[in-house]
DNA sequence: TTGTAAGCGTTATCAG
DNA sequence: CTGATAACGCTTACAA
């Protein structure tokens, strides 16, 4: 017995949806008596509302979202760019918008640029179409200009940048202190001991990778060291690269004797070519990379990493995009939120010996 | 020179956007017409579609995607119900939704249930007042029942569950064989000599614990091998829960000789147990885990997984929507897609000398 | 091939 | 406190 629980019953081929005009036909008042029960409007008897409440539930009343907001030129609908979805960041990132936009109200249309200028151009026009009351965007890698943007601002349509931005245009965003981060995790090696700390660095086009490496330069500065270029790596942050500039710089006459990472992947990378040169880590090179990613926490040794605060770059994004909102018309220019990352601290950059 | 590349001009505060009515006063020519020319029909003069269309390129014009749908009674617009978006695994559905979602022209709004019932029939309200076209769902821990989505096929919107569904209800689903993936992870361990395989289950009221503790079953009984329920453990699939399990499977008088898990996590948290005492893997313990997360390409020795398909399974469950869109009033009643997962065999079980 | 007009489900304005 | 009516931007019979 019990065998099926909650089958449909065979009786219901999608009947029409209940409008609020058959909510104002059934109980005889107009659809203004109807429309202000619902949205709670002052002018309206505590009884007949009720009453149109009471109704609205047992009909199964559905409202039109799309007809409110073709009315009142306005949606609920917020629009998220991101480069890919897949990976820690942005999926926590996205988890940090849509969790404080849906208790906002809003709901949230996801986008991908993959990675590509195009795509994200074409992304803004669906947006727009989507009539969306604000865009958030992570820039692409190969985005260079602003001009797909321009077209949002033209549209009165709020809009926010977060983590990747385009540098030297002033616009609203969220940023990690991405220089202070790295600042930190190098200061961190160069405390440890180290003093051949090299860097491995990202796509110095992006905000993001730029920062890191002043963070890093920033350090070395601080402890009067002199930077030196064959230390400093490009890198484009996988695995692989990361694997490759390690044995590069162990080529080097006088080879490093620890690395940060603009990244995670690649600092592993690193830990995996080490290991299998027999090089012990932290003891003969110390390891720090950026992300926090869950990886760190699995490699042997564990791996010290600056954390993006991911989520709550989500959360301020959207907080920013309801402030722009509820300042409708109050002109102020841009605004920056930056958010401070942390340095968690694990087994591969932790000297146990003196220095 | 070149430092302010982009900036907006300073003239343009939110002009009101352009309607096709505007193009048709602009062109001294009916709505009807421009509507045509902008949705290509074909009662329509080539050198007044032209003009239309560069009318419109010029005065910036952007369709409005909710008065469309308004007029159609179709948006399109999709929803997804996941439980959370973080993760590898939910977030490469999502991806792999997205994109085939948008390459056919769809838009996609993301909700996240937070693993809770509440939250999602929450979601399902939103998502029918956003007159979506189509809902695609997994559904929370907690769902036991499908009143909730009742009201999704009384509106007459495509329902289409994926990975995690309700078992006994009659549904569109794209689902993985678990059954199968679990029967090939524990055959390989029985394969490579283990006779004392242990399973870590997760919770059973969920469609894919279930499946896969089956075809860890059916592995055994066609070994001929009786199931042990000492070697079953209730796990809550974390990695604190997988080393807690394991440890108490090594209290046992006869301890297991493999692992088969129904999800990384736990695997993980088996193995790392397993090293702090010193007991070799996969020599005197052989594990495998369900899932193949990033982290058991990390993990040391690498661990042997059941790759979900993550990707291909975004992409069925758009393709079973659009399915049933276009199959709209033919008849047809519950279409079930499933997919064969893949075993990636790693370090983890593979036993170097003979059995 | 083109135009006219009605209507999708709301909200807002103005009278009662 | 309530009601009639216009309007949001677009599609689509139907008519010309």
């Amino acid at each position: 017995m019990a065998a099926r629980r909650n089958l449909p019953k065979p009786t219901d081929a999608a009947s029409s949806p209940v409008s609020m005009a058959d909510l104002a036909r059934e109980l005889g008042v107009s659809m203004t008596t109807i429309s202000r029960a619902l949205s709670d409007h002052h002018s309206i008897g505590p009884a007949t509302k009720q009453a149109v409440l009471k109704l609205a539930k047992k009909l199964n009343y559905q409202p039109n979202h799309l007809a409110a907001a073709l009315r009142k030129g306005k949606s609920k609908l917020l629009g998220v760019i991101v480069p890919y979805i897949e990976g820690r960041f942005f999926a926590s990132v996205v988890h940090g918008i849509e969790t404080a936009a849906s208790k906002a109200g809003y709901s949230v249309i996801i986008c991908q640029s993959s990675e590509d200028v195009a795509q994200e151009r074409k992304n803004v026009e669906t947006l727009l179409s989507a009539q969306v009351a604000g865009i958030l965007v992570s820039v692409s890698r190969n985005t260079l200009d602003f001009r797909h943007f321009e077209k949002v601002r033209k549209h009165g349509v709020p809009l926010v940048f977060f983590d990747r931005i385009l540098e030297g245009d002033n616009v609203n965003a969220v940023v990690l202190n991405d220089r202070g981060g790295a600042n930190q995790a190098t200061r961190h090696l160069l405390e440890q001991g180290c003093r051949r700390v090299a860097h491995l660095a990202g796509p110095l086009h992006l905000n993001i990778y730029k920062n890191r490496r002043q963070g890093y330069l920033d350090a070395l500065e601080s402890f009067g060291i002199a930077p030196d270029e064959s230390l400093i790596m490009d890198c484009d942050m996988t695995l692989e690269s990361g694997a490759a500039c390690m044995a590069q710089l162990l080529e080097l006459p006088n080879p490093p004797d620890a690395v940060f990472s603009a990244g995670d992947s690649a600092i592993l990378g690193a830990l995996q070519l080490l290991k299998s040169r027999g090089i012990r880590v932290p003891q003969d090179v110390a390891l720090a990379g950026f992300s926090n990613e869950a990886l760190t926490s699995v490699a042997e040794p564990m791996l010290t990493s600056v954390d993006q605060r991911c989520e709550e770059m989500g959360q301020a994004a959207f907080r920013l995009f309801k402030d722009l909102v509820d300042a409708e018309g109050t002109a102020f220019s841009q605004r920056q939120v930056v958010l401070q990352p942390q340095l968690f601290v694990r087994a591969s950059s932790l000297r146990t010996g003196p220095a």
